[in-house]
DNA sequence: TATTGTTATACTCTATAACTATA
DNA sequence: TATAGTTATAGAGTATAACAATA
């Protein structure tokens, strides 16, 4: 019997496996890390895309940076600017579009949540070698950007 | 100015943001892999705990390996149960448990969509070295047991 | 009393469809 | 007509609190 399995790289069922609990237990231990501060991944995920720029994001942008569809972006800020973490402000180029920016609070709170990341993450990056880390950066930041374009490839279709 | 900052590896705000996206990205990725089986992330790791076991899982251990409280387990198990791809079965040592198991479909289900994902990622898997791909094994292995140790420990505290 | 599990409730995230306002 | 954004609605996941049945 002729088993498409056969024809995989050996280190692939091993990988599916782990990649699927990394999926899982990053997102409970981000959840949990992120508990103190009242806030969710999909909010911490909004947070860090309007910080990487400075003069706002519009919704559509944030929208498609955050691979959620308009209305969940509605939601998911309409809470963050409740809690006073980001704010809108119209786009004088067009009428149409809001930009969002963080304010203040929400600059503090991003910036203490990576702080404590960087601490845990730290600790345990010291178990590893230096050739260790920047290989790990390296595959890893591929695999990303792999999975990126096969997610915008997918948006096309 | 003592910026403690400075004292992390150079390293680690890289690792930072890219496990950041990681677990976002992740998410997604698997998210749109499972549109078309109409399961969602949450079941998919339940299932795949179910899968582990080949007598039966009972709900609080259910809880236990999918870090999810019990309420939100019983949710997510009826779902299972009423698309026939679980079923419950009293457990006859304890009339207060209730062992869960996976249906023939389920079975079906699962090894379908581990296959789907074992044959994208083999593809992507083939652009490293198989120095790489071995040391990517180790190295997430390391870094989801660190995540896991870490969450028991919160849980108990 | 302690453990196993469910139900009730409330909130967040998610997508689709329908809508408003502007270009 | 097309684009930017919101509202309405429904379903899934999440946690807490209250409860029933069994140990």
């Amino acid at each position: 019997m002729q088993n498409i399995q056969n024809t995989l790289l050996t280190e692939t069922v091993q990988l599916e496996e782990i990649l699927s609990r990394l999926s899982w237990v990053s997102k409970r231990y981000i959840s949990c890390q992120l508990n103190q501060f009242q806030i969710t991944p999909p909010q911490f995920a909004t947070l860090r895309c309007i910080a990487q720029k400075q003069n706002g994001v519009s919704m559509s942008d944030l929208s498609d940076h955050c691979q959620a569809v308009m209305p969940t972006m509605t939601g998911i800020i309409k809470r963050l600017v409740s809690r006073g973490l980001v704010e809108r402000k119209p786009d004088p180029s067009d009428r149409r579009t809001t930009l969002i920016l963080l304010t203040e609070t929400g600059q503090q709170l991003l910036s203490e949540i990576t702080q404590l990341r960087r601490e845990y993450l730290d600790q345990y990056l010291l178990t590893l070698t230096l050739q260790e880390r920047q290989s790990t950066i390296e595959i890893l930041e591929r695999y990303l950007q792999n999975m990126e374009t096969w997610l915008l490839n997918q948006e096309a279709a």
